[in-house]
RNA sequence: UAGGGCGUAGCCAAGCGGUAAGGCAGCGGCCUUUGGAGCCGCCAUUCGGAGGUUCGAAUCCUCCCGCCCUAGCCA
């Protein structure tokens, strides 16, 4: 991380020294409360980060903790992913590994608790009539009116008959949704959350931990407050659409009389050429625009992680973009600088050849073979050099020949001269075509005195290639990813139309019988290189031994496609 | 409609009554054995709009406009 750039004071940390200064905490404690039912996404990240972040700049305690309140959707193949993927991101929890479910014992006591202060209700009412009566919002002419909520039939039962039937509820002797617990606030409240919420649903239901112990289950807002109160956080930072819940939060924790955390809320992470709904994500996959949930196109962690973005990346990325309660999009291109950032200083170089044209030099003596020291990486002297074999015939790429150059394009051609990266200035002298005109070999001398790549007469050279010798080269299959979608805004629609149209077309090309140098040859999966001059790759654990597989993670920075792309 | 929240450059974002930081993107140039990296320069007379207070307003007040969230026994 750039140390000349001084850590962002945002709204949230200034809340907490704000805290710290008049007494209200003496320590800072925060959590990351994923619910286990879906895999994490670069919008995770953030909100991880940023909790995990600031306990460590306050030197408190950051928790990880289950939301498993719903057993319907839950599983543990989510909980082992999450954690997982936290950790990769470089989150620590140390032994503070929780789950609501935990607390469920508790929580059931606490709602016995509020039935005797008379401010909590078992209420027979059918999920439709408890819509109905918490005032849904009515057309009137061209206006649309909030009317009161009307109150349940049931809501005045005396407190010894609500205690009875919630003991029953437990005892399983009602049916799923059959009733509920529900808190005594207000039926007229403006703020919906407060029109006497559901504490407990009734579901008949196996519970990834709890198993069969229960078949009343706590909804998340009777639930979520009091757990982070039970573990002792000071801070509960949360996206915006928890701040309608805050004040329920609030009321319960008051009612109570227990450990009352503060909650921030803070605008979710968008981007560009992205989308993260679960539901969506999982159509790509069952149509086929992606391979899986860990596909490098798609934005979950395990799907960066194996793109090869690195988690320093991302938490440069989560520095920058700092946190506001604006809702915004933030562009994908700051995601790419962060990544290229962080590659450009720590991955090795190599040269591949991803679309091969054999070279041949002429004037280059049959079966001898010199060995040149390249540079592994020029950003840091510490990651040394390398032996690269260099031959007669040699693969470049094909993009860097053109019989009739155009403007603006000053790689090799007929009769110009260039470098080959680290050994010769090469000439072009011929050009091998096929029956059907492509070309299919290019025939160049070279000059014996530019050994290294400079000229002794002080000659220069406008451009320098990377290659491969023809019979050192090791095979490889590269894929290569661009964005999911064509349009910033995926969702961007004509009216009636379907998004899957945004879908890009070509975000995936596969390469086989790519050209790689032989240190290439032996590569563990999550490895990660700069093919020089063409972008930043990663090994994929498809890799098989003498068959790497590499996945693009991203392209470098590149002027000459952009001034093709204005032409 | 009610309640809650948000509007500063193409995208983000600092700013907290004293005269618009920074990043990304873009555009020029330098340098270069990666058309990479690096370096230099340019990029808001104005802060959603209109009034008002003030010597002075993006900052305070009033009104207006726009966008988002909630109206699950999901989280």
């Amino acid at each position: 991380m750039p140390s000349d750039v001084t850590e962002p004071v945002d709204f949230i940390r200034e809340i907490i020294r704000d805290d710290l200064q008049t007494g209200r905490f003496d320590r800072v404690h925060t959590r990351f409360p994923p619910e286990p039912n879906a895999y994490l996404h670069i919008g995770h990240a953030q909100a991880i980060l940023l909790s995990y972040g600031i306990a460590q700049e306050f030197g408190g305690k950051f928790n990880l903790r289950f939301d498993d309140t719903n057993p319907e959707k839950e599983s543990l193949e989510y909980v082992e992913a999450i954690k997982h993927d936290a950790r990769w991101l470089g989150a620590d929890w140390e032994d503070r590994e929780f789950y609501a479910s935990d607390y469920f014992e508790q929580l059931y006591r606490w709602a016995e608790e509020l039935i005797r202060k008379g401010v909590a209700y078992v209420c027979d009412l059918s999920p439709e009539e408890l819509s109905q009566t918490r005032g849904q919002p009515i057309r009137d002419g061209d206006r649309v009116i909030t009317p009161p909520g009307v109150e349940s039939p049931y809501r005045n039962r005396s407190v010894e008959k609500n205690l009875d039937l919630f003991r029953r509820m437990r005892a399983g002797e009602f049916p799923t949704g059959a009733k509920t617990l529900r808190a005594k606030i207000d039926m007229a409240h403006p703020n919906l959350n407060m029109r006497d919420p559901v504490m407990y649903r009734i579901l008949h239901a196996c519970h990834h931990r709890t198993g069969d112990a229960w078949c009343i289950y706590p909804s998340y807002d009777w639930a979520h407050g009091q757990s982070d109160s039970i573990e002792g956080i000071t801070h509960s930072i949360c996206t915006l659409e928890f701040e309608n819940h805050r004040p329920l939060y609030d009321w319960f924790l008051d009612q109570l009389g227990v450990h009352h955390p503060r909650q921030i809320e803070f605008a979710r992470l968008n981007l560009t050429y992205t989308m993260t709904s679960k539901r969506r994500l999982l159509r790509l996959v069952q149509e086929g625009h992606a391979r899986g949930l860990d596909d490098p196109r798609v934005p979950t962690i395990a799907g960066i992680r194996r793109r090869g973005y690195t988690p320093e990346a991302i938490a440069d990325f989560v520095r920058r973009i700092g946190v506001s309660k604006s809702e915004s999009v933030r562009e994908i291109e700051l995601l790419e600088h962060c990544l290229r950032d962080d590659l450009n200083r720590r991955a090795p170089r190599r040269m591949a050849v991803l679309e091969p044209l054999k070279l041949v030099i002429t004037n280059y003596p049959e079966g001898k073979v010199d060995q040149f020291d390249a540079v592994n990486n020029p950003e840091d002297p510490a990651y040394g050099t390398r032996r690269v074999p260099f031959s007669r015939e040699i693969w470049i790429e094909r993009e860097d020949f053109m019989e009739s150059p155009v403007s603006g394009f000053f790689r090799l051609a007929p009769g110009r001269e260039v470098r080959l990266r680290y050994a010769y200035l090469v000439k072009c002298v011929d050009v091998v075509k096929d029956g059907s005109g492509r070309v299919v070999e290019v025939r160049c001398t070279y000059d014996p005195v530019t050994r290294g790549g400079d000229a002794p007469d002080g000659r220069k050279v406008k451009a320098t290639l990377h290659w491969v010798s023809a019979r050192h080269a090791v095979d490889g299959e590269v894929r290569l990813y661009d964005r999911l979608f064509t349009v910033s805004d995926p969702l961007d629609v004509p009216e009636g139309e379907d998004w899957i149209a945004n879908v890009n077309p070509s975000s995936l090309v596969v390469l086989t019988g790519c050209k790689l140098e032989p240190s290439l040859a032996e590569v563990e999966p999550g490895e990660r290189f700069q093919f020089e001059r063409k972008g930043y790759f990663c090994v994929d654990p498809d890799s098989r031994p003498g068959v790497p597989v590499f996945n693009r993670t991203t392209t470098l920075r590149d002027t000459w496609a952009k001034v093709q792309g204005r032409a």
